[in-house]
DNA sequence: AACATGACGGACA
DNA sequence: GTGTCCGCCATGT
């Protein structure tokens, strides 16, 4: 791990449970550096791959899937409602009913 | 070293 | 609620 907040990003979305989603804010504030959304995303793009990360699990603040690739969306929804999360007409989730907090 | 980039987020019109 | 602009900050060129 090149640095600790990487390594409680990974922690942390590791720790989210299933049907459940956490916003890459969030994420970065519960890790320490609550202006690091980015380094969520770059987070990801390192080890989402590689390690068993339940990556589908992280939206943007909106709920909406962040990732821009056509293939990677799909995969995410796929993946998201393989779970029992619902998507609306606009392919967004109800973060009030899904969002997660680590507190618990 | 300078500049561009990104699976973001917040402020404002 | 929507669209635009700007700030963040590690990485890549």
């Amino acid at each position: 791990m090149p640095n600790p907040f990487t390594e409680k990003v990974l922690a942390i979305i590791k720790s989210i449970p299933e049907g459940h989603v956490m916003t890459y804010g969030r994420i970065a504030a519960c890790a320490g550096s609550p202006r690091g959304a980015r380094q969520v995303v770059r987070a990801l793009h390192v080890y989402g791959k590689k390690e068993q990360l339940p990556w589908q699990r992280v939206v943007d603040r909106n709920g909406k899937i962040a990732i821009t690739s056509t293939d990677g969306y799909a995969r995410q929804k796929e993946l998201l409602e393989s779970e029992g999360i619902k998507f609306d007409t606009n392919g967004t989730i109800d973060l009030g009913r899904y969002i997660w907090y680590p507190e618990e």
